[in-house]
DNA sequence: GAGAAGTCTTGACACTCGTCAAGCGCCCTC
DNA sequence: GAGGGCGCTTGACGAGTGTCAAGACTTCTC
């Protein structure tokens, strides 16, 4: 009885969220190559195998497609360095896989980046982003604190700074960084890692 | 004859360049208000006191108009700490002029801020920007290392950081109390000015 | 004061956008 | 195997965009 009235409404509804999931991954393509304000629902749904008119059958208007994926992009990245967080032993195996994994990113993933910092940015303006951009930034900030806090416990010290400005240091790097190596300066990556390792020991302290 | 041959031809020039800075104004009260993407040219005419015509008349395209305006902004912000840079007198006395300074600016210009975070975003997308962008980012370091190794020589120290990283770190700071500023979070403005405090003297040694 | 040059307005163009209604075809169900 | 609902496509709509040509108004020149 339950399972016969429940499971077809659950695999209905899982395949809906397939589906949702399944735009939400094209939009993000189509996202990181022109930036949010150069994209529209007919791109998104080219650089996808539907039509125009599926996005307003499984979303009810663009600001709630958008904002599917900014939490969708959030569950691929929001733990990108906790593996390394866990697994490392020492301080300075900790520090130097956390560099390598932020040169890793930026070189691997340099449009979901610069998508990030858009939406983010876009926050400041339109009202509608501003729950789900605010969300991810925070869980941004936590996850960037496990490393620092970490770090500063295989170290044997404590964090010298507050978790919010911890984060606002590294993202300052890192968006430095993403910038310079997207508009052609080709030292950025190794300037990223130095920087990276110079700052981290100064997050903490005695 | 030279007089009256260039003197009409230069004040013509003076007034069609008086009229693209006042376009130019208009444009940066516009893109503030709605940042680059939203912002239409009949917009900038808008308010302005001119028709949406005129654009086309000072400025070949709309890209053009956005550098321009770029440029212009430059010319009030780049060299916005250097007064406190060449008065104060002990190290205390700089870093506590550039933390109120940081904050004032945050207080009476946010949608200007927004506006260069926004645009050095779009830059990363869209390379008609580059150039400009680059440009003003550039003094903007300039500027930051001018307040950095200025604080390290009262205090009779060096800096500990390369150039490139202190602006990053500094940025970092102020793009975070931005977005928390105009996101409603109240404590925006002391947080910055706290934070301002205790990083300065971590960016020099010795 | 007539003519020319410069300045600005108006209206239109081709285009793209988000949105939505109408309808087609498939698959599941009885 | 007929009926019906679900998934998707197609085509259209009104609004808004950058751009530009044509002309009106102003200002300067001889």
């Amino acid at each position: 009885m339950s399972t016969s009235a429940t499971t077809p409404r659950t695999t209905r509804e899982a395949k809906v969220d397939a589906r949702r999931d399944e735009l939400a991954e094209s939009a993000l393509v189509t996202l990181g190559e022109r930036g949010y304000a150069r994209t529209s629902l007919r791109e998104i749904a080219q650089n996808s195998p539907y039509s125009h008119g599926v996005v307003h059958y499984y979303f009810d208007n663009k600001v709630e497609l958008i904002t599917y994926c900014v939490r969708y992009y959030k569950a691929q990245c929001a733990t990108r360095y906790d593996e390394l967080v866990a697994t490392s032993t020492t301080a300075d195996e900790l520090l130097g896989r956390f560099a390598d994994k932020l040169v890793e990113t930026l070189t691997d993933e340099p449009q979901m980046h610069r998508l990030w910092y858009d939406l983010r940015t876009q926050a400041m303006f339109e009202e509608s982003l501003r729950e789900a951009v605010l969300e991810i930034d925070h869980s941004l900030e936590l996850m960037i604190w496990r490393v620092v806090s970490r770090f500063a416990e295989l170290a044997g010290a404590r964090p010298a700074l507050d978790r919010g400005t911890a984060y606002a240091l590294l993202d300052g790097v890192f968006e430095k960084a993403l910038l310079e190596h997207l508009t052609g300066t080709g030292a950025a990556l190794e300037s990223l890692r130095e920087r990276a390792l110079t700052l981290m020991p100064s997050l903490i302290s005695s």
